[in-house]
DNA sequence: CCGCAAATGAAGCCTTGGCAACATTTCTGT
DNA sequence: ACAGAAATGTTGCCAAGGCTTCATTTGCGG
């Protein structure tokens, strides 16, 4: 055999960190679209494909693709030239990640990122955020509510 | 015309929000190797392929195909069947990753996350943490370590 | 110095997420 | 009612990041 160098320190167990990433990075997508279309649909009763291409900031090829697959996910359901809808499983992720989304920029706020920058880093990170993570920022807020106690607004 | 919708709210900056975030995905990769690329480098004084591999967790043909990205993008050179070493803009970026990784790292930490899921999920935030949330991290974590004051092990 | 395993390269395939260009359907306004 | 604009669908292109398979080169050990 050539060179060795595996089994020097933990290097064995290291790229789990990066299939992990890949992993979060494979439902970025899906999250996005999902909360946005529940947005439209709260806002107009449906969501068009037309809308939702603008608010993400794509064609609308791209969001017809997008919404294909989360049909094949079990995510939407839509029928030719209507509006797309959540599926009950759809609408749950919206609502987590709608949620995470909110404490993520609320913590970040909290620790000193200004409001614009927070909601702009916000979109991205959320994805990789991990629910131990999200109770480490909930248990962070609380404290800092109370301790900041009478002048904190609602 | 048809249905209007368009100009309700903000949804007309709403989109830069996604851009910004797919901007910083399209990079990922990018910092991902080439810090992983500059561990080596320091370990071994080169850096293979099938190391480089190994510990991103991919195939050999797919660690290959991102150093020709880095190579293309002017972070790394290499020549036919020899290791891959990073040019000066590669290793600038490398020690900017590196030490964002770590600041985000300790900051979750210090803000009540587990060691291991902070390192976790570090891997994937740190694409989206801009130098303004950066900056907010470590003031928060110097500010920390002041009134921990004494009992702070280095 | 030479054989053989390891490392690297090369080709080709797949999926995803972008895009532009063109076809078809809907629906609004007159 | 119907013309024309808007919305949607369809097709085909591209790049990136995965993979497998096979070819080639390197370099160690004996
Ligand atoms: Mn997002
Ligand atoms: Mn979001
Ligand atoms: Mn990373
Ligand atoms: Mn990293």
């Amino acid at each position: 055999m050539q060179q060795d160098r595996a089994d020097e320190g933990e290097a064995t167990v290291e790229p789990e960190r990066f299939n992990q990433a890949r992993a979060a990075q494979s439902m970025a997508v899906l999250e996005d679209y999902v909360e946005m279309i529940g947005d439209l649909i709260s806002e107009f009763g449906e969501a068009r494909i037309t809308d939702i291409a603008q608010r993400m900031g794509v064609t609308h090829p791209t969001a017809t693709k997008a919404v294909s697959r989360l049909k094949r996910e079990g995510l939407a359901v839509s029928r030719p030239y209507r509006g797309v809808f959540l599926t009950e499983a759809g609408a749950e992720l919206a609502e987590r990640v709608r949620m995470r989304h909110r404490t993520l920029v609320d913590f970040l706020v909290a620790v000193g990122v200004p409001a614009e920058t927070a909601e702009l880093d916000a979109e991205g990170m959320e994805h990789h955020v991990s629910d131990a993570t999200l109770r480490a920022f909930e248990t962070y807020l609380e404290r800092a509510r109370a301790s900041d106690g009478p002048d904190f607004q609602d």
